[in-house]
DNA sequence: ATGAAAGCGCTAACAG
DNA sequence: CTGTTAGCGCTTTCAT
């Protein structure tokens, strides 16, 4: 009952019976220590269970070994797996992060970037919400940022996104070559540069198809019941590409309960591989993201410039692996388009 | 390029004309501030970008708004989502959170857990790895600890975890009725109190069913191999029930590799829904759990023990709900059994 | 090799 | 109502 409190290094330093300066130094490897003081310490340290105040560490030797993490949307798989993979790299190089969440929403994004400079990070990592977010950025922010996955529109920021193009025009081309003649093309909002980059990608494929764009914002009921509009119409598309998780989740389901069979009445492709495409029957045509690939780039630009690396901006592309399967097989539409 | 560096409060003090304890003051709404000073204060603020030093505040206040979160796998969909409900609710009430992941290591979490101390957090929010979770707590630890999904060998902790035994119970009868004679029962381990309290309710159900429990441990390939070996053999089980995600996802695709039909061949269930398994054909059948509301629950629990809330340790059990579909239809097994 | 003391940015006491 | 001052736990000169 007398004070259970958490012990600081002054109590260590009584214990051990030097100064606080000598424990100091024995924790952070600083200052030669003799052997016999470095022990006392650490027997100390031990017995106490001794864990040094980080925040108070930080505050006098003014470096901080803390990075925030700010990301669309925790409950998004590829997230979860940028953030974990991140965390990992992180831990490794002695780093603690701080990760938050934005909701998908612009407004609470620059909320949590501004309540974030309260920890002092070392830097930054962010996965925007969309191609506004330099605006959203606190002014006078001194920090190195990285940004990744989605690439604002103002320029200046060490990046590191897919390289969208090619993947979603190879998927463009296979679609034309099976046999399809229309494709809609749906994704949540053009502002965010995937999306962006993917629709040109795959439009650009040329050929005899046509492709339609069509977005369908960020809640899933909202999304389907647009969907459902265009798909319950008489021109039916032959093929179906979905260039994000959000959307394809809703479109399949839709296409399911209307009752239309893949890839006999429709064919269907998605952009953002996760592990429900090759369950399902048959398993989908889809374009892999290297995503532990992209969070081990991010960590590497910001150690970069964490420890004083200048120089220009930075932009890396990483390359997608497109998966071909059933889901676009040439059965299908290919069928349809020769009765027509 | 004098000094571009971060405003402390003392520059916004100056800039403000008044003492940082009157910026303070406003800041926190302490002290009664007259409009004029307030007002000053406010400017200077936003015109230097102020924000607080949380670390500071902290080192002198004693009063810390944060609390570290332990998961064993961020990117398992469950846990993700339980992190995501959390961040929300800790940031309604001025909260920050520092969150980990054990990578489904016993040592990295006793690991992680020691490294969290530095935070001094206020509180601790953590689901173990398994339920050897308070032989690695820090001795001394002080904080408030609500541990939440997976319970703890040893007593005393708040507790907020879902009702396992009915929802298997549930399934278990279920798989009876619907004819099947024998079921192979997976999980990851024992150790795990989800599993078990799984294992021991579904195995309670009467009839004339006959439940085996099989432990395939965390790892999807050696779990493959495992589970491959035993549906390999001549004596086929009519049923399977798979008790958690990672198992269920190794275990049907397994059975799809294998050639078996749902529920033809064999009849399928599974705890922990996800996404999948409604858009798979025929839809699993599968026990969903109140992630979120273990999550806000789980958050409350530490929010009373924070401010103050004593007395005894609190068990709260959440219930689930049992989703009834295709994969354990009658059509199946039943027509098998019949044939026997 | 070791210790004394200053001070990081902030808030809590207290003085005015 | 406002300002002065002390000191949270720690690292860093700078003496010794």
């Amino acid at each position: 009952m007398s004070k259970p409190q958490t012990p600081s290094i002054r109590m260590v330093a009584e214990r051990a019976g030097v100064s606080v300066a000598t424990v100091s130094n024995v924790l952070n490897g600083k200052a030669s220590v003799s052997p016999d003081f470095a022990e006392r310490v650490l027997k100390a340290v031990r017995e106490l269970g001794y864990v040094v105040d980080i925040a108070a560490s930080r505050l006098r030797s003014g470096k901080a070994a803390l990075v925030g993490v700010v990301v669309p949307d925790l409950t998004n798989p590829m997230f979860a797996s940028f953030v974990s993979t991140l965390e990992h790299a992180a831990r490794l190089d002695g780093y603690d992060l701080v990760v938050v969440s934005a909701r998908n929403d612009p407004a609470e994004e620059a909320d949590r970037l501004s309540n974030l400079r309260s920890w002092r990070p070392a830097g930054l990592i962010v996965i925007p919400c969309d191609g506004a977010f330099a605006a959203r950025l606190p002014a006078g922010q001194s920090v190195p940022i990285v940004v990744a996955d989605r690439i604002p529109d103002a320029a200046g920021f060490d990046l590191v996104a897919v390289d969208n193009g090619p993947a979603s025009a190879a998927i463009g081309r296979h679609l034309g070559i099976v046999g399809c003649r229309t494709c809609l093309v749906v994704g949540s909002s053009l502002a965010i540069s995937n999306v962006r980059e993917r629709w040109e990608g795959v439009s650009s494929a040329s050929g005899s198809i046509a492709f339609e764009m069509l977005e369908v914002g960020f809640e899933p009921e909202a999304a389907t019941a647009v969907l459902a509009q265009h798909l319950g119409g008489a021109a039916r598309p032959d093929a179906l590409f979905a260039l994000d998780h959000m959307t394809s989740l809703a479109l399949y389901r839709l296409v399911g309960s209307l009752g239309l069979r893949i890839p006999d009445d429709i064919a269907y492709a998605s952009f953002d591989e996760m592990e429900w495409m090759r369950l399902v029957s048959p398993a989908l045509t889809a374009v892999r993201q290297p995503v532990e690939a992209m969070a081990d780039e991010a960590w590497a630009l910001l150690s970069r410039r964490m420890s004083g690396g200048g120089g220009e901006a930075v932009t890396q592309r990483l390359a997608c692996a497109v998966e071909f399967r059933g889901s676009t097989s040439r059965e299908g539409p290919a069928r349809r388009s020769a009765a027509a």
